[in-house]
DNA sequence: TGATGTCTTGACCGATTGGTTTAAACACAC
DNA sequence: GTGTGTTTAAACCAATCGGTCAAGACATCA
């Protein structure tokens, strides 16, 4: 019968994963996946089917493992202010702490999105969507609970929101200092009264 | 003496200039840029001394022409909550016609900033600086015409909008559509009551 | 021990990359 | 016309691109 992989796939992808995220798709080469990888250049046609391939998955790992259990450790705090206040406070300080400053995955690829295949598109699309919703359901909690305003429109206050975590992402690719990021966070919360 | 060049250099960076919008610096290739702009590849390193200096000379070009042209056109309406209006609207209007979906020049360099030379870096910089003063000096004379609450702080919130526009020119290549656009312009105006 | 079938490796492919260089084409001053 | 100095075009460069492939390495089963 056949015979092991001598590595581990879900430790390329993820090693891939860097790569892809901290260059973009185009400018990554496959020499410096496998150099960052460790395995060879057919070794990654065979396991994955190419760069693309690759790519996307190592985008929906990002997903999952950021974006996603991000959010859900945020809904766990059931405390929607609190998790709004955290959430700005965890974007801005990864934000700060990254010296590579390769910002966010998703909002890299956000950017540069009519290069992207329509799978691509789908998996950046849905996890900015989840993003905007979890906004939108922390509003409508608080206003059931009477800390937001009723005056407060969830659906477009959410996606302001979420505007603004694009915004510092991308501005904290090195436009904005820690100073003006937070100042945005500032504001955010400004929306909510 | 010499030759006169057999084309006009200006309208050579302006056809590069928007290769290098749309498709980003890395992915710009030097048969792009010729095949764009007519020229050959040998007068086009005679004449502008390589890719990266006609990438500088056509993002200043758009900083100019967009940007600064943009922004001056605001100041001079003398009214700056409804030059406001008129820039969100604006923005949006051009980010939903252009159906490249190239978004902005300066934003897009932006978000790719570590990868750029310092010269590079100190345009974007600029603009958006520029971009943010003009909603500080506008949110300041608002207050002295007692048109905005003096509880909103000047300095933060033009941060905010700059942050706003930011994302609305990302989400705006393909991830937001025009109601979630409008609602980030909605949500900016509450910003300044 | 051999047969089986997958995995790994490194060479190889043509195409393209950014950049240089050489020689011809050209406009002007004389 | 002839000389001068610049611009042009196209050939050329080594390096790299994404992708393929044939041959050897290996673990499992008979």
């Amino acid at each position: 019968m056949p015979w092991e992989k001598s590595f581990d796939e879900n430790e390329i992808v993820d090693r891939a994963m860097r790569v892809f995220w901290s260059k973009g798709y185009a400018s990554s080469s496959i020499n410096d996946l496998t150099s960052a990888t460790g395995i060879n250049r057919g070794s990654l046609y065979n396991a994955f089917g190419g760069k693309l391939k690759l790519f996307t998955r190592g985008l929906l790992k990002y997903d999952l493992e950021h974006r996603r259990s991000f959010l859900s450790e945020l809904e766990a705090m059931n405390d929607p202010l609190a998790s709004f206040e955290r959430c700005f406070e965890a974007v801005i300080a990864e934000t700060l702490t990254d010296k590579e400053k390769k910002g966010c995955f998703l909002v890299n690829t956000a950017s540069e999105l009519p290069f992207h295949e329509e799978e691509v598109r789908t998996i950046v699309n849905r996890g900015l969507l989840e993003f905007e919703q979890f906004f939108q359901r922390g509003i409508e909690v608080a206003q059931a609970r009477k800390q937001v305003s009723l005056s407060v429109h969830p659906a477009n206050a959410a996606k302001a929101l979420m505007a603004m975590i694009v915004a510092i992402r991308v501005l904290g690719r090195g436009v904005f200092s820690e100073t003006a990021l937070n100042a945005i966070a500032t504001e955010a919360k400004r929306l909510l009264k």
